[in-house]
DNA sequence: GGTGAAACGTAGGCCGT
DNA sequence: ACGGCCTACGTTTCACC
């Protein structure tokens, strides 16, 4: 459906190091004119392989110093019950990622807070109130040796 | 040391949705002429608010289209074991994300590769051979109801 | 924070391979 | 089908108010 040649590979490296690289320094990367570096860039989002772009910000300097990865069982397996949990955790800003996973429990999630008492909160308040949640693990993020979704 | 006002925050809102705004459209948004939009958006790089962009692409369409959370544990706690652990996860292309958590186990990957196959792989041969490894358990990742980090 | 103008990058038509 | 050239147009960026 879609294939990527080497040159594809390049462009898909170099904006996700630098997403706000314009095509004009794109192309001498990638060893394209500008014009042909453009229209390969463009057929790649428009074919759904670059899906977008974002700015990558700081959380300790936006007022998010505190994050957890939390596992969450639930107590039915129910479509209803897992559909009801997702559209809480959508609903939730502090919940970056909802991951469905295979293993003991059905879900993983990514938490950012202001610190421990505002984390506290929202494990009690929010996840703690729903009543298809079962089990809860905390696992506090003590530092990231690499973070490529960063 | 930076304190974030109004305009700030509508800025980071919207480039975090999308990273490649023009900074002429992104002035439209927050209300602001573009060269005062443009000053502010310097200054959050600057201060390292907004630490850097990224083109987010699709893991199916690059073909990674299998994704799983991994955690380890290890059978030293030494610095040097750690590091020499964290040295090899820098280095393992497969792995996206490393974490230092508290809790049983002392680290969380997110790992990708194209599919159980290469997982089964990286998993043994990489992951495995490593002497500081003592514990591995694998979830593999069915569905990312919610991913702002994408 | 806004204005204006010069420098720069983008984007699309066109042609060659 | 894909790359390079050319050029009109839009955007960025900076000194100045």
């Amino acid at each position: 459906m879609t294939d990527l040649d080497d040159i594809d590979h390049r462009i898909l490296r170099a904006l996700s190091r630098d997403g706000r690289l314009s095509n004009l320094a794109l192309s001498e990367i990638v060893g394209l004119s500008p014009s042909a570096c453009l229209r390969r860039v463009q057929a790649l989002e428009r074919t759904g392989v670059i899906k977008g772009y974002r700015a990558v910000l700081s959380g300790e300097k936006t007022g998010k110093a505190f994050t957890a990865y939390i596992t969450v069982g639930l107590n039915q397996h129910t479509k209803p019950a897992q559909e009801a949990f997702e559209r809480a955790m959508r609903a939730a800003p502090q919940v970056r990622e909802c991951h469905n996973i295979t293993g003991a429990v059905e879900y993983l999630l990514r938490v950012e807070a202001a610190d421990l008492a505002a984390y506290k909160h929202f494990h009690t308040e929010i996840l703690g109130s729903l009543p298809q949640v079962n089990t809860l693990t905390t696992y506090v993020v003590m530092g990231s040796p690499k973070d490529e979704r960063a």
